[in-house]
DNA sequence: TAAAATAATGCACTATAATGCACTTTTCAG
DNA sequence: CTGAAAAGTGCATTATAGTGCATTATTTTA
């Protein structure tokens, strides 16, 4: 997952949720700023905070063997 | 994925392909003391850091939506 | 389309991740 | 055991993530 899809699934889910980035902010403890940077692109979080907020949008990190085959 | 689980999966998969953190951080072009902080546990690498060592062992970063339900 | 809500951005400061180097500890083959 | 390789840790420095505040731009909605 290209880190430019982490944050479309991020922003989605928290469209999703219709939860606005203030609301999600401080459901997880990120501050706004940090938030808004992740989600526009900019920056580069660290896991702890890539977690707080997947938390808060029930989504959770893993880690999978990427698919080398071509299947497509 | 717990944070120790992550963990945990990086360094069983360093050793199944037999790379030791100084290989490993060669490849990847992370810090020695980078990876060796990550993999004891400590520290709270960036997802850039993450990402270039999941890379360089055939894995890849995913978010997936927590299963809510109590299927154990 | 004006007002209100939401999102993006510049600035400045603090906290901490990334890193190298030297040294200690652990692991493991012989 | 013993020595060598691999892993872990303390210290110091640099780079940058996290943050708040004020301001501007966008989007939504009445």
């Amino acid at each position: 997952m290209h880190f430019s899809e982490l944050i479309k699934t991020i922003k989605e889910r928290r469209e999703a949720l219709q939860v606005t980035q203030e609301g999600l902010a401080e459901l997880s403890g990120v501050g706004l700023r940090t938030l808004k940077q992740f989600e526009s692109g900019k920056g580069n979080p660290t896991l702890s905070t890539l977690h707080k907020i997947s938390d808060v949008l029930g989504m959770e990190i893993c880690l999978k063997i990427k698919n080398v085959t071509h299947t497509k």
